[in-house]
RNA sequence: GGCCCCAUCGUCUAGAGGCCUAGGACGAAGCCCUCUCAAGGCUUAAACACGGGUUCGAAUCCCGUUGGGGUCACCA
């Protein structure tokens, strides 16, 4: 059974290449009909903010992906972060727990001493300052600085000695080969890399040691990781093969680099995915696009609109790019129009109503929500963001609309009295139409048109100014049938009124 | 700087030696449709970083150069 985690430490908001690490991991997963899970990295109890394990599972969620297992109450009760939307207490479907790594410091140390006695890993006590100050001499004779167990100042560190750290004892020489599925065959001298400090001084597990001891006692079987980590690989592989550990596969996944072609940060900006809810875009859009910013379904096969299944029946590791991607807006808004088209109307209603809200817009009525529905239709296929919404539909809720300045009033290549005569006459017309039909509508008015000689344009222009206030709003007629009789009729005497003036 | 990785249109990519006069998508431009705006349809411009090899033949393999990225913590 395929097992595969993401693996955040809860250090700040998730940002959007994050989010595509975790995206590839759970689609590997799912695409195999394995288990994906989530595990807290908070080995480092000083770089801990409070509140982001939620932040992190939100957006996940938001995002579109669910885990088999992660954090539950009882574990956030124990850091005070527990909330209530967290998983269900052992809702951990058999893959085993806890998932927050500060509750397991107990089983590093454990395995830490064990690979000491083994004679793989050993003890020192250099200080900070006494590494510190080897890393300049060795930079001032220029080599490159690389502590191995010959480098210890003090051979002879007890069990019992405070302070003391554990580093692995890796080899002097020789390679270590990784086939990985991303980036294909990677080899590293074993010379050059670092004996890496797996026990701190403060008792607690490095990353190297805690995030491996836990990938292979929660049994995952692909490491799906960003590319920030390939350099540490050596140390990995080397504490899978002496700790005895069958060897998962690996997979290190690109950057998602921002316009300027650097790593996406925080500090650059970097939008977490509640920004991306906030202005607008669906799951399913940042989903897809997401998905897309690294892979593609290749063979030939050129479709770029995804629903999750499909990502789940397509996504293959073999088709995960090896370059860095750069994140850009256009292709999101794009795909963002095509979901929000594919929803069904009464679903996109929901959507947009914490969008209403914010642009002033009051849907509580049953006759608002009415309105709402038969709207609905007229700006599905208009709509690349639901931040939209507002000004395409605000004068269809209020009952007056604020005075329509006299330019919106005259149409395209007339001029003021005809466009006052042309109103007049619509307003006639009107005055003895059904509003129920909109095609009926259309009708009468394009008679209208010919009557006077004037294009469809020059006439509607005129009315739609009129009845809005703006120059761009959903099609016409289905607006009118939409507000009703009497307040178009009242906003056309309006209009007549300024004309006239 | 050492080590590692990457390199196809502006962007996301297809491409695993001949199917490539390099395909798709977004974006751009133009046309059509059209009551505005969209949506939709059609069309155009737009790329194999550079230099050497290997081969009958290279975007695809090798080497070098250049450019970009990652990493060099008792952080993850």
């Amino acid at each position: 059974m395929v097992r595969t985690r993401f693996a955040p430490s809860p250090t700040g908001a998730l940002h959007i290449g994050g989010v595509r690490t975790a995206l590839f991991s759970f689609l590997l997963a799912r695409s195999l009909g394995g288990q994906f899970f989530l595990r807290i990295e908070d080995t480092d109890r000083a770089r801990f903010k409070p509140g982001t394990i939620q932040q992190i599972m939100d957006s996940l969620r938001w995002t579109g992906i669910d885990f088999d297992a992660g954090p539950d109450h009882a574990s956030l009760s124990k850091l005070g972060e527990d909330f209530p939307g967290a998983l269900p207490d052992a809702a951990n479907h058999g893959i085993p727990g806890p998932f927050v790594q500060s509750e397991r410091l107990h089983l590093y140390r454990e395995h830490a001493e064990k690979l000491v006695a083994q004679g793989v890993a050993y003890r020192c006590n250099e200080t900070p300052e006494e590494l510190q100050r080897m890393r300049l001499e060795a930079e001032a004779a220029k080599r490159t600085f690389t502590f191995k167990k010959a480098n210890r100042l003090r051979a002879d560190v007890q069990p019992g000695d405070p302070g003391h750290h554990i580093r692995l004892d890796m080899p002097i020489m020789g390679q270590a080969v990784l086939d990985d599925l991303v980036m294909g065959r990677v080899t590293f001298e074993y010379a050059n890399v670092d004996d890496p400090v797996i026990v701190k001084g403060d008792g607690s597990a490095t990353y190297h040691l805690a995030a491996m001891y836990d990938d292979w006692a929660m049994g995952v079987t692909h490491i799906i990781r960003s590319t920030e980590w390939l350099a540490s690989v050596p140390k990995h592989l080397y504490l899978f093969h002496v700790s005895g550990w069958p060897m998962p596969k690996f997979g290190h996944v690109p950057n998602v680099n921002g316009e300027d072609g650097k790593k996406l940060s925080k500090r650059k900006g970097a939008p977490s995915m509640f920004e991306f809810r906030d202005a607008g875009y669906l799951p399913e859009a940042a989903m897809n696009y997401l998905a897309l910013l690294g892979w593609a379904p290749g063979g030939g096969d050129e479709q770029n609109v995804f629903t999750s299944a499909e990502l789940f029946a397509k996504f293959s590791m073999a088709h995960v790019g090896s370059s860095p991607a750069i994140f850009s807006y256009p292709k999101l808004d794009w795909l963002n129009g095509t979901h929000i088209r594919r929803l069904a109307p009464d679903d996109l209603a929901g959507r947009l109503m914490p969008f209403l809200k914010k642009a002033g817009i009051t849907v509580e009525t049953p006759e608002q929500k009415a309105m709402l529905a038969r709207v609905i239709p007229l700006v599905q296929e208009r709509l690349k963001r639901l931040t939209e919404i507002g000004p395409l539909v605000d004068f269809a809720f209020v009952k007056t609309i604020p005075p329509v300045p006299r330019e919106l009033l005259i149409g395209p290549k007339m001029e003021q009295h005809l466009s006052l005569f042309a109103l007049k006459a619509a307003r006639d017309v009107l005055g003895t139409q059904q509003f129920d039909d909109d095609a009926g509508l259309e009708k009468t008015m394009r008679d209208l048109c010919d009557e006077l000689k004037l294009k469809p344009n020059q006439l509607f222009t005129i009315i739609r100014n009129a009845i809005s206030g703006k120059t761009v709003t959903p099609p016409l007629f289905g607006l009118m049938g939409v507000i009703g009789k009497d307040v178009c009729l009242a906003r056309i005497d309006a209009a007549i009124q300024t004309l006239s003036a």
